[in-house]
DNA sequence: TATTGTTATACTCTATAACTATA
DNA sequence: TATAGTTATAGAGTATAACAATA
């Protein structure tokens, strides 16, 4: 069916945007929103480093928050350390929508993967981690035109 | 790094996006546009083959494609067979940049994963088969809530 | 009747630019 | 000055429902 690597990866790219649509729209949440849950189900996190997280810019993510806190998913907490900034947290039903996602996903996911023998999942897993590395840092607001030296 | 093979694959899956959406950005595409041109670059296809492949509604693959239109990227050429469809083709201008888009996200993905072995692309690569076999047709059209159970 | 695609409508998502408040 | 976040604005993306044209 797939033929080439590449051609493979960006499957599975679709793949997982599929996974989150599909997931999020049994709660009610829009595939953003899902991931934005994901993101917070281990604790609350700072809005600079969702924006880093989920690759957008910070005016766009104070939409998505918003629209988020509307629906009593998230609340804002002033950080007392730094008064500018703040903090992102996960309602009670925010936490339960969350962990519903979460799991949806992982679920998901495992259904499909569950067949590879451990091996090759712990194999695939650190070759995964080792190209996520490699793209690391390398994203949008730097306009890096030497794609090919990782240097 | 990573933990999980799902995580793992979750983040890979957001990588692509994010490959798309820089690819996209150079040629002053958005990321819909730089998939909807790398999908034409074969061909014409037709608009309900292109609402599978993009997991979108008819309505939403409308809106799509009258913007790529509006760019002078794409062109609806009514089918002679069956007058209600149409197909959708690449104007020279939207063969130019889907070429330079489609490319480019090969070279990125190419220079990320250049330092697995053979051996672990190949391995990947059906991975990823398998698993792309297992989600085939279970999608949002059909409130299928057995994610268990292939048959 | 069923299928292909569009239109109308209402949100959501996203970026750019300008801004406020704090560091 | 620099950083954290918001507001204003404009456009793109998406789904649902109703529709037209063809099969």
């Amino acid at each position: 069916m797939v033929t080439t690597f590449t051609t493979a990866l960006v499957r599975l790219g679709h793949l997982v945007q599929q996974v989150f649509g599909d997931v999020g729209r049994e709660q009610d949440l829009t595939p953003q929103q899902a991931q934005l849950l994901c993101l917070l189900v281990d604790g609350p996190v700072g809005m600079t480093e969702l924006t880093r997280a989920l690759h957008l810019e910070k005016s766009s993510l104070t939409g998505l928050v918003d629209r988020a806190e509307r629906r009593g998913l998230v609340a804002r907490t002033r950080d007392a350390r730094d008064r500018r900034a703040c903090l992102i947290e996960l309602t009670p039903e925010g936490e339960r929508v969350g962990a519903l996602a979460h799991d949806g996903v992982a679920a998901r996911l495992e259904a499909l993967t569950g067949e590879l023998p451990e091996v090759h999942r712990e194999l695939l897993t650190s070759a995964i981690d080792g190209i996520l590395t490699g793209y690391a840092g390398r994203t949008r607001p730097q306009p890096d035109r030497t794609p090919a030296s990782p240097a």
